[in-house]
DNA sequence: CCTCGGTACTATGCTTCACGTAGTACGTAG
DNA sequence: CTACGTACTACGTGAAGCATAGTACCGAGG
């Protein structure tokens, strides 16, 4: 992994594991397998794993087991009260953000053209 | 500072700094007061000059000193060529995560209104 | 002169968190 | 009984934001 990129994912994907289980609860490996499919994310399992323990140490989520068709049983995780209140300040913080960039970049001549690489 | 927050500015503080030299070349202890006005960024020195340190070991600016008409001379930093495609990357990737969270967070329930599941 | 405050930068250590790697365990198919 | 998909755990590394402290230059006021 490029190294910076994982830097701009910082605290970002506690936040996607949070509108995530906002919708509908879920166990670790489905959400690993939601986040994957998303674009840019690029997420792996060993990242996804310490997100979930540390939002259930912090109560911003409840766990439960629940058995697999296929494999060791399942931990399902839905949000508590707290962990919609924190995905509220993640929200929040994080138009803020995107705002203030918006700002920086666009008061100053030409923003970057489409060119990913 | 609250933690959390701080790790959302990961990666992207080197965003801002990038996108404030593209305009014009500045010295640390001016972008650190430029980066202070913009609001939810709430930055402080001692992360303002590691920032342009590494930048300048990896050739993404050009230093040069500069007196200064009330303390120690300045030093004074200039985008590079290398600097200005960094600033493209990280715009492009930053772009890129932020349309990411966009269709999560869109595609995903309701925003604000009660529409629920 | 000497202190105080603003300017301008440097150095050190802490902490958090993404990630790589590896390992455990359950189930089914061949 | 091997191999693969599922599902989770454990450990170590490294990057980077931040607090704290220190150095040094300058002008103003007592």
């Amino acid at each position: 992994m490029t190294s910076w990129i994982s830097q701009f994912r910082r605290g970002l994907l506690e936040l996607c594991v949070l509108n995530l289980l906002q919708v509908q609860e879920g166990h670790g490996y489905q959400i690993v397998q939601r986040l994957k499919e998303i674009d840019g994310l690029d997420i792996r399992e060993s990242t996804v794993y310490p997100i979930l323990a540390r939002m259930k140490t912090e109560g911003f989520v409840a766990v439960r087991d629940e058995p697999s068709p296929g494999g060791p049983p399942r931990r399902v995780f839905r949000l508590s009260a707290s962990g919609r209140e924190r995905m509220r300040s993640l929200n929040a913080y994080w138009d803020l953000l995107t705002e203030a960039v918006d700002q920086l970049r666009s008061g100053r001549k030409e923003a970057s053209e489409g060119n990913l690489s």
